[in-house]
RNA sequence: GCGCCCGUAGCUCAGUUGGAUAGAGCACCGGCCUUCUAAGCCGGGGGUCCCAGGUUCGAAUCCUGGCGGGCGCGCCA
């Protein structure tokens, strides 16, 4: 029985109890976590809805629900009137222990849930210029992009995960243009880094290490277009290289890489031209070429077209955006940096112009400030002028940087504590969750047990009895609906919050052991295949919800 | 000026669909290693939930108006 079942059991039998009361046919109690450990498991405020319109006052009415309440067929033992008129109401054992068994049986899918309209959804993230090495506000944007597909396809859905390449446009030529300047340097002739262009050291390395692969005089003989063009595919093919590397540091495989040139070459382009142009969505002006997009809510319509007749960064994206609907999706989830907030608007109005309105979602992402000893941490010199993703990950390693990057909700600017991050002791978060789960592997191992041949049984589980337990089973039972709430509202930072108190319950409830030797997992006697099914549970859970994030979850832990 | 985001403990931040005495981590103070791993546990101090109205049985949460901070407002990408 899943933690929803349990819930559905205990609202029918009190909607029951409220008919049986007079209250209305069709009334769906809601039923919410006490904050308050104290004031139960579960709480109703039907009373409170329904004082007013049975002309009863709230606490009468809610102690007239209690009597008429089922308990058993309920799943509670206790059902307290509280408050203004709360019922509190406190699960039965029967309707806790028994169900880890379902965790064991689960094993890996345990916290995967099954969607009512399973969706193909398309989440586009990091689409980082290919001019130069990955920086820490990408990285943000990589570990929430790619947590937020997990846990898309943890609650059902069907998951592309998409890098949207702007290999194309006046950025590149910039690149290639820095790039002929250190070529220049390299042999020996003065030249500048043109306006706008880019100054990191990488530069310099793709400038030397096509000089060597190509033969300087190969490149010195060509005439200056076939130059440039060598050097603009050299250096975008490069760096694309180079990015893909700096994510595959960060643990983040990518399904596709869409090619914003590919959308020149084809066609597109000129199809969506012609398609918003037959739709009369388009109109000249000034010597260019604009969108109505006010007519979808945006305050301004935009250029399509410059008057020098070269194209806009939006005209490609829509193309791009409209070929994720030609391939299926349902759905399109763009994970943006703040910098480009003033572009969702436009999108979506251009999307809704071109009959999709729903198909876009937009997450943006606010910025990160890495900071280290009170200050903004120095610029890396090799990657320029911002901290690059590598370095970072170099610096706390894979785990950290990732659980840092999500910990926070999007919105919220992140100040990433660098010392915070490099210290292995107490304070690091990610450690207390890791090092749950590692306790759990540990005390498996002490006691010679494959966790694998733990039996996803009820036997012993009714043994269990004592209130850390308790506290802990019920939070391990909730796994699957945070999963899936996560899912809803994109948020991998409440599945952190979740591990983190999961985290600190285990701790609590193994540290009584230390104190009472019988109170140990493994002790000997009655209660001791219960509590093993409960460390399996609680390892299952921890694990697989490490694994949504993109994190490791290791089984064993040494301290330095 | 307009738009988006934010404002909660000394610091960094959670806070579910509006719910009861507003929480966590860090920092600070006091306990606990002969221990199934102390990267841990137990206890303590610490609050004008930015302000003012409104909605209602009930507001950190919703609405309106302010104040403060970040970001964005281009025929850049």
């Amino acid at each position: 029985m899943t933690d929803d079942a349990a819930r559905a059991t205990l609202s029918s039998a009190l909607a029951e109890a409220v008919r049986g009361v007079g209250g209305p046919e069709a009334f769906e109690p809601t039923l919410e976590r006490p904050r308050d450990p104290e004031h139960g498991d579960w709480a109703s405020n039907a009373a409170l809805i329904l004082a007013k319109q049975l002309g009863q006052p709230p606490r009468d009415l809610a102690q007239r629900i209690r009597e008429a309440l089922d308990a058993d067929a309920a799943g509670v033992t206790a059902v307290d009137v509280a408050g203004p008129g709360f019922l509190n109401f406190r699960l039965s054992d029967a309707s806790i222990w028994p169900r880890l068994a379902g965790v064991l049986e689960a094993d890996g899918a345990w916290g995967r849930t099954t969607a009512e309209a399973p969706q193909r959804i398309n989440v586009e993230f990091v689409s980082a210029n290919p001019t130069g090495p990955l920086h820490v506000a990408h990285g943000r944007g990589a570990a929430i992009g790619d947590a937020v597909a997990s846990l898309l396809e943890w609650a059902g859905h069907e998951v592309t995960r998409e890098f949207y390449v702007n290999d194309a446009g006046r950025q590149i030529r910039l690149l290639a243009e820095s790039v002929a300047a250190r070529f220049e340097e390299l042999r020996g002739r003065p030249a500048e880094i043109p306006e706008g262009g880019y100054h990191g050291d990488y530069v310099t390395d793709v400038a030397r290490s096509i000089a060597d692969a190509d033969g300087a005089e190969v490149i010195e003989a060509m005439d200056s277009g076939a130059r440039m063009a060598r050097f603009e595919e050299r250096a975008v093919s490069m760096m694309k290289a180079g990015q893909v590397g700096d994510l595959g540091g960060f643990g983040v495989e990518m399904n596709e890489y869409f090619s914003e040139r590919s959308l020149y070459e084809n066609g597109a382009i000129d199809r969506l031209l012609r398609r918003l142009a037959e739709a009369g969505r388009t109109y000249e002006r000034e010597d260019a070429t604009w969108l109505r997009t006010t007519d979808h809510g945006d305050e301004k319509d935009r250029v399509l077209i410059k008057s020098d007749g070269s194209y806009t960064y939006f005209l490609p994206d829509l193309a791009y955006h409209l070929d994720k609907a030609e391939r299926g999706f349902d759905l399109a989830i763009d994970v943006w940096g703040a910098d480009h907030q003033g572009h969702e608007k436009r999108m979506l109005a251009a999307l809704a112009g071109l009959a999709h309105p729903a198909l876009l979602e937009v997450l943006i992402i606010q910025l990160v400030t890495v900071m280290q000893g009170g200050e903004e941490a120095r610029m890396s010199k090799r990657a320029g002028r911002f901290v690059s993703l590598r370095d970072l990950v170099e610096r706390t390693g894979r785990d950290v940087a990732r659980y840092f990057f999500l910990m926070r909700r999007a919105e919220v600017h992140l100040n990433f504590d660098l010392d915070l991050a490099l210290d292995t002791s107490e304070a690091n978060p990610v450690y207390k969750v890791q090092y749950a789960h590692a306790r759990m592997c540990s005390v498996f191992s002490r006691g010679e047990i494959d966790p694998g041949s733990i039996r996803a049984d009820v036997e012993g589980l009714d043994r269990l009895d004592r209130e850390a337990e308790r506290d802990v089973a019920l939070a391990v039972l909730r796994f699957p609906e945070l999963m899936r709430s996560a899912a809803e509202a994109r948020a991998p930072h409440g599945v952190c919050a979740y591990l983190e108190e999961l985290a600190g319950l285990v701790n609590s409830w193994y540290h009584q052991g230390n104190v009472d030797p019988d109170r140990r997992i493994l002790a000997d006697g009655p209660r001791r295949a219960g509590r093993i099914k409960l460390a399996r549970a609680v390892q299952i859970t921890l694990r697989n919800g490490l694994e949504a994030l993109g994190l490791s979850a290791p089984a064993s832990m040494t301290r330095e």
